[in-house]
DNA sequence: AATCGGACC
């Protein structure tokens, strides 16, 4: 057999050792996550080697320090989770570039995962600086190897497609505000665009008198830099990575000279040179929030618009104003945008800009007023061939255990497969039926791995998707759409699509969320085909008949059109949007839909009976948190400062994924109930998350001990104590919480903690409406509505009969179900919802 | 009548 391993890679020196090491790997196959952990050690080294050998090839490098000591401590946390999670996608950079040899350029940056790449090699750089104990002189930044890089990668960037593109895109933005840019997957339109644009004319600061609202007048300096936007942390981070490297210049806040840097929440890497900042679509809009004109920035680029996140379309309208008005607030320099998506259906955008633009400038009627360019940018894919189903399929998840062995007797390794599910559910049943049907294989076959991937699979367990697969053996990934845009696996050449997808829709008649498998798009179709072919030519296995396909939506419904918009009718009303009805939305969610959010907002004192925003919205609006949250948190301020710091801990569980580990099996389930007594408050379940981030908070020896004692997710726990830093800051500066130094004010030791009742009673400030009393038969009914409601299995509450509950979500997904359950007292409910009246 | 797809401030 030793053919077989030999053709996984191709021959050079440094790819034996990288074989060796996988050959090493097979004979201590680990099965626990420690033996994982040693054994990821251990490749470490070996990929150091590799890079070593591989360096005066020029397809790695070893990076010269980039200047990282001057991060803070929680920042490096956060580098290291990051570069654990994307640990392994390092274990495949030999294969992919050897991929590169024969066929492809190394060169086409993909965000999720070359970039990643990068971020691996930069976490070795910094593991061999700790193994080698090098002198200080190793944090100065060495600017000659950073151009020496730079003109390295000069060579990779120009066999990008979107290269040749580069005067006709400079060309065009001369010409006009703005430019539609439609770049497909490899295009390399993420990296590339920023650079060509930054050293134009129009991209240099000026100095601009100003007329503040008080009307004096003042001198503000104007543009330089420019924005890219990203729908997710790990894409804006890792870009500006590259971007750097490209550029020869430090990253962020690593040198003042830096000249990119990035910023997403938790973590913003800037210097005062920073001339292409890369942000999360949700920090810009945060930063409008505090400069509405975008004073900064000489342009907006926004990325993955065809994603249609709400926020993508919050900052798409905002950006329209911003580039059609008379730009007082920029003293008249304008600010240009860039709009890149992947996928075609940019006539409406070119519409959304001009209707715009003609508008607002047909008095001022000159012939160079701003008009909107397109681009099309061709991507650099492998073929992939579509097989659909000759007949429709009624249980997708055994038709997908059928196909799987069909792939697998029948293709040649290697060449993983990747099967896109609906959720945890299905994934689990497909993983027990692939491995019970393996058991029965002919033993001369290659083995399989079966590996599920879901965001709630804890962070070891989906790293395991990225170590590549054992010699003789075939990946088979089970995976939700966090295959789609946010994780990359390399290695995929087949690609099994069930057709379907879970999608959440708010349904504003009756305030509930639904969570329903439902069918893709076309778009998502193509999108998880396309990810059989990043490597070599592939071929996508559909679930489902070619007359489906034919039948399904073109695009995405946008998000705009399925969450409750009262957090995004917030931020406009925040930015001074008054009339929200005339927003220029991209598109335009129902009246009903938007009446909907403006009542609730006025229902929890954010808005003025006049609907202009109130002192208390204005306040919500800067709080990283639902306007519901963000509610909560200041009814919770009248409650004095032991309650609000609370009310800070709950509302941070609350803010982020699920901190209780799901328990799927019976038995997990007990183990769960005994392994977690200690924090369990027949209260409910507000009261048991801040039973446990309070036990989190005070363990000072090993919390990642405590939390898998506990059953608790550590992951959500760091973030849980990431957001209640950022809260407790925000709430300090605000004055809301005294200062932590100040004597006077922090927590008596002889007083007693605040009562569960204050802190439910605060909540219901914001849940008034979330709430249900018990009816004669046991079951719960909406107090507003009068709907049947049942508690959902993951509350402590579940199966517990009291007056009246109130919760944090209300969601249907076979049945109608309370989650973040608290028994409250009815005449409490009374009082919150006499308040809003 | 027994359990949530994926992001983000």
């Amino acid at each position: 057999m030793p053919e077989k391993v030999h053709t996984y890679f191709s021959e050079s020196e440094g790819e034996k050792i990288q074989k060796e090491t996988l050959e090493k790997e097979e004979k201590a196959v680990a099965s626990t996550v420690l033996k994982e952990e040693k054994k990821k050690n251990k490749k470490k080294k070996q990929q150091g080697k590799t890079e070593d050998s591989e360096l005066k090839d020029g397809f790695l490098q070893v990076k010269t320090d980039s200047g990282d000591s001057h991060k803070n401590k929680k920042r490096k946390r956060e580098e290291i989770v990051d570069r654990d999670t994307t640990d392994g996608a390092s274990a495949h950079v030999g294969s992919k570039h050897v991929n590169g040899k024969v066929g492809k350029s190394n060169g086409d940056i993909q965000k999720e995962g070359d970039v990643k790449t990068k971020k691996s090699q930069q976490g070795d750089t910094r593991r061999h600086k700790n193994f080698k104990q090098q002198p200080s002189i190793a944090s100065q930044t060495n600017f000659n190897s950073l151009r020496e890089r730079a003109k390295f990668l000069y060579e990779t960037r120009k066999k990008l497609p979107i290269f040749a593109s580069a005067e006709e895109i400079r060309s065009n933005m001369r010409k006009n505000d703005v430019m539609l840019l439609i770049g497909e997957t490899g295009s390399g339109k993420s990296t590339q665009i920023p650079q060509f644009l930054v050293d134009e004319a129009w991209c240099k600061p000026v100095d601009r008198v100003i007329t503040q609202e008080d009307g004096t007048t003042k001198t503000v300096s104007v543009g330089g830099c420019i924005a890219i936007t990203q729908p997710r942390r790990v894409a804006a981070i890792s870009l500006a990575r590259r971007v750097a490297e490209e550029m020869g210049t430090p990253l962020g806040s690593s040198s003042p000279a830096s000249k990119v840097g990035y910023s997403v929440r938790f973590d913003t890497s800037t210097s005062p040179s920073t001339r292409v900042k890369f942000l999360t679509e949700g920090m810009l809009l945060q930063e409008m929030l505090h400069d509405p004109w975008l004073t900064k920035y000489s342009a907006i680029i926004v990325d993955e618009v065809h994603e249609r996140g709400v926020n993508v379309d919050l900052v798409m309208g905002f950006l329209r104003n911003l580039v059609s008005g008379k730009r007082e607030g920029r003293g008249g320099v304008p600010l240009k945008a860039v709009v890149m998506s992947a996928t075609a259906d940019m006539e409406s955008l070119q519409g959304f800009f001009s209707e715009g633009l003609n508008t607002q400038e047909k008095e001022q009627a000159q012939e160079k007023a701003a008009g909107v360019s397109v681009c099309h940018i061709k991507g650099r894919q492998f073929p992939v061939k579509t097989i659909y189903s000759p007949e429709p399929v009624h249980d997708f998840v055994d038709a997908a255990l059928k196909v799987i062995f069909q792939i697998h007797y029948k293709e040649p390794m290697p060449g993983d497969i990747l099967v896109f599910l609906t959720g945890q559910e299905t994934v689990e049943a497909l993983e027990y039926l692939v491995n019970d049907y393996a058991t029965g294989m002919d033993p001369a076959l290659p083995k399989v791995l079966v590996l599920p991937l879901f965001a709630a699979l804890p962070q070891a367990a989906q790293q395991r998707v990225f170590l590549p697969a054992p010699p003789r053996t075939r990946k088979i990934i089970l995976a939700t759409n966090i295959a789609e845009t946010s994780v990359t696996v390399s290695g995929v050449r087949y690609v099994v699509d069930c057709g379907k997808a879970k999608i959440k829709q708010f349904r504003t008649r009756l305030g509930l969320d639904s969570l329903l498998v439902k069918p893709i798009s076309k778009s998502a179709a193509i999108q998880r085909k396309g990810r059989a072919g990043r490597e070599a030519p592939g071929q996508c296995y559909r679930l489902y008949t070619e007359k489906d396909y034919l039948a399904l939506d073109e695009t995405n419904t946008p998000e705009i059109l399925r969450c409750d918009l009262s957090q995004a009718l917030l931020n406009m009303k925040a930015r001074g949007v008054d009339d929200i009805l005339n927003f220029p939305f991209l598109t335009r969610p129902p009246r009903e839909a938007l009446e909907k959010a403006l009542l609730q907002l006025l229902n929890i004192q954010a808005l003025e009976e006049t609907g202009q925003i109130s002192s208390i919205g204005l306040h919500m609006a800067k709080l990283p948190l639902t306007p519901t949250l963000g509610r909560v948190l200041l009814a919770a301020v009248e409650n004095g400062p032991d309650c609000l710091r609370d009310v800070i801990d709950i509302i941070s569980c609350l803010s982020v994924e699920n901190i209780f580990l799901n328990t799927t099996s019976e038995e997990k389930k007990e183990e769960a109930e005994v392994a977690r007594r200690d924090l369990y408050r027949r209260e409910g379940d507000h009261l048991t998350m801040l039973a446990t981030v309070q036990a989190y908070a005070a363990e000072n020896t090993d919390r990642k001990a405590w939390a898998t004692r506990h059953m608790v997710s550590h992951r959500a726990m760091q973030s849980v104590m990431d957001v209640r830093k950022q809260l407790t800051t925000q709430c300090r500066q605000a004055k809301l919480l005294p200062h932590p130094d100040d004597k006077t004010a922090s927590r008596s030791s002889g007083s007693t903690a605040p009562s569960p009742i204050l802190i439910l009673q605060s909540f219901l400030a914001g849940f008034a409406t979330n709430t249900a009393r018990i009816v004669p038969d046991g079951s719960y009914r909406t107090v507003v509505g009068n709907q049947t409601v049942a508690i959902h299995p993951s509350s402590v509450l579940f199966g517990k009969k009291v007056e009246a509950i109130m919760y944090n979500e209300f969601v249907f997904t076979n049945r109608s179900y309370a989650r973040g359950v608290s028994a409250v007292q009815m005449d409490w409910v009374g009082q919150a919802l006499a308040r809003q009246e």
